[in-house]
DNA sequence: GCCAACGTTGGC
DNA sequence: GCCAACGTTGGC
């Protein structure tokens, strides 16, 4: 069974338009402990909502893992084992779905992604899901 | 092992 | 530009 998780990136680094013109890429430089955890339970398979921070905060479209978590060498920090997934681009959504609105919302105010704003990798229940897809398509 | 200081993220 | 909420670092 399909796990659903949300990754949230500044566009300006890496934006999910950027994503579907490569048409997948990998996942990297996340350097934070609770992120990469969730980061190593990713199945090939699993539906991912991309979310861009920064100026956009807002839900933009929808990946899916192609390629389970692999090692992320940080020439820095080489003996912490960070790590990687590959996502592939899906499809953008109708309308993104903005932060606001996912805060106006009964259900989705009480994700992750609202309650612990810096974490940059989640997993977001199925109906979670569910509703964003249909508030981004309406 | 504790905790103060500092750094980072991300929303406002 | 500021600040809240964390996470990390380093002195003790």
């Amino acid at each position: 069974m399909a796990q659903y998780w949300l990754y949230k990136t500044e566009p300006s680094t890496y934006s999910f338009e950027r994503l579907q013109k490569e048409k997948s890429t990998n996942w990297n430089l996340i350097r934070n402990y609770q992120a990469r955890n969730f980061l190593k339970q990713a199945k090939v398979g699993d539906l991912v909502v991309v979310y861009h921070s920064g100026d956009v905060k807002a839900a933009v479209g929808l990946g899916k893992i192609i390629r389970e978590a692999y090692p992320d060498v940080d020439p820095d920090d080489p003996k912490t084992e960070w790590v990687q997934v590959d996502i592939q681009y899906i499809s953008h959504f109708k309308a993104p779905v903005s932060l606001g609105a996912i805060k106006a919302d009964p259900t989705l105010k009480n994700m992750l992604l609202v309650k612990q704003s810096r974490l940059s990798a989640m997993p977001i229940e199925k109906d979670h899901y569910e509703k964003l897809v249909r508030l981004g398509n309406g």
